[in-house]
DNA sequence: CGGTTATTTGACGGGTATCAAACACCGTGG
DNA sequence: CCACGGTGTTTGATACCCGTCAAATAACCG
């Protein structure tokens, strides 16, 4: 029932928390019980929940973020398959500083922060394999600040769009991956100011159908960041 | 000349990076002719050197930021005496992701990263240290996050007041701990707002003279958080 | 199919940015 | 000591991006 597919081992070694990990580590460090399901929409933790363990997904989103006292949400991340997160929380005071929630039926591996922390002990390379993580989650949240600061919502929207899509020039169908109200959180905008930004770039070579967006030309969306209206 | 006072003693045992080390541990980071001086606006180091060192701040400030093409500067943090920055950059493939410039004379301890990995090897606690650390970086950057999103300028602007004045309740003289300029960046508003703002909080207790403000009643000033006008 | 949740569209107002100019502050050099 | 240029700060007028409120529409799910 919580068996690890081929896939799932796949995403494991693949990960960079784990690479470079001898199968025994792997193997101390997941407990085949500590698979869980979470459907779409439940929370997996909440902030300040006392934190046991640090995740990676097999399957599914899960979403990071903080509520304002009023109840207006902010999301701080979303992550995918493959990624791990919380590597934080082993310190902090052992509080999750952050709510996590899945935004689809998702499977993970719950990694006890207990047992890292020994095998930390016996096996410190593996301490520079969490400080990686982490400096990884640091970097992205670093841009995140950069552009909340530097950039209207609309060249956010299109760089958005940019990252999504592979490559930098050409032609690209992107599949939005998840609601366009939550990518609209991410980027820092209201649903409405998402709509209509994506809406206007329907005049640059942009086509909408549903959560599926059409680039007609990857190269000159990036122009579009430098140029007004 | 690259002394070490006993007060320098006192900042290095309090960090949290140090604080736990055996004095063994910290001779052996601290290289005494790695304390190293820079003067008010000279640059430590560049987004994309490569990364030998993180520091501990003795003396002065040192601003992290980021510049986008156009040459526009968003500060991503601020730190001070007695702090350390810099952690992630042991990893990350061993590049600085953002500049570092001092904003006052500073002079700051220099650790070096290939001295630290072997104590880690050695002493697996240090990991922890640093992680501990990191973590701290981590949540201050989401706090930011969740406040750009989630607050408007004028919030940012009193919460900024109220986190900088020590207690919580009473009177309070706050001495801003750098120009208003630099703090405009780092609440993510320009000069001009940051100026109008806070001359408009007069109205509700603040009294400005030059960088000293004083606040009449800090409780009174946190119920502004949620009025308008 | 009905009810809930997303998304779009419109009208409107306000919060910040922008541009511009006056002013204060500070260290330097005459 | 004062003149002076440079930087930091304030103040004003104006523009506009984006948020808010509201309603219509579309998509979704049981």
């Amino acid at each position: 029932m919580c068996l690890l597919t081929p896939h799932d081992w796949t995403l494991i070694k693949a990960n960079p928390l784990f690479a470079g990990m001898e199968p025994a580590d792997i193997d101390s460090l997941i407990n085949v019980n500590a698979v869980l399901r979470v459907p779409r929409q439940q929370a997996l933790f909440a902030r300040g929940d006392p934190a046991r363990a640090l995740f990676l997904i097999l399957e599914g989103q899960i979403k990071l973020s903080r509520l304002s006292p009023q109840g207006d949400e902010a999301v701080v991340h979303v992550f995918r398959a493959g990624e791990s997160f919380a590597e934080a929380a082993m310190l902090m005071g052992g509080r999750y500083p952050v709510d996590a929630t899945a935004i689809e039926d998702s499977r993970l591996i719950a990694v006890s922060i207990e047992r890292l922390k020994d095998r930390v002990m016996i096996k410190p390379e593996i301490a520079f394999a969490m400080l990686g993580s982490m400096a990884q989650h640091l970097h992205s949240l670093v841009s995140q600040i950069e552009q909340l600061k530097l950039m209207t919502a609309r060249q956010r929207m299109i760089r958005f769009l940019l990252d999504e899509a592979q490559a930098d020039s050409g032609m690209s169908r992107i599949a939005l991956p998840h609601d366009k109200g939550l990518i609209a959180n991410r980027l820092g905008m209201k649903p409405e100011t998402f709509s209509r930004l994506l809406s206007q770039l329907v005049a640059h070579g942009v086509e909408v159908d549903g959560g599926i967006v059409t680039v007609r030309d990857l190269a000159h969306l990036a122009d579009q960041l430098e140029q007004e209206t």
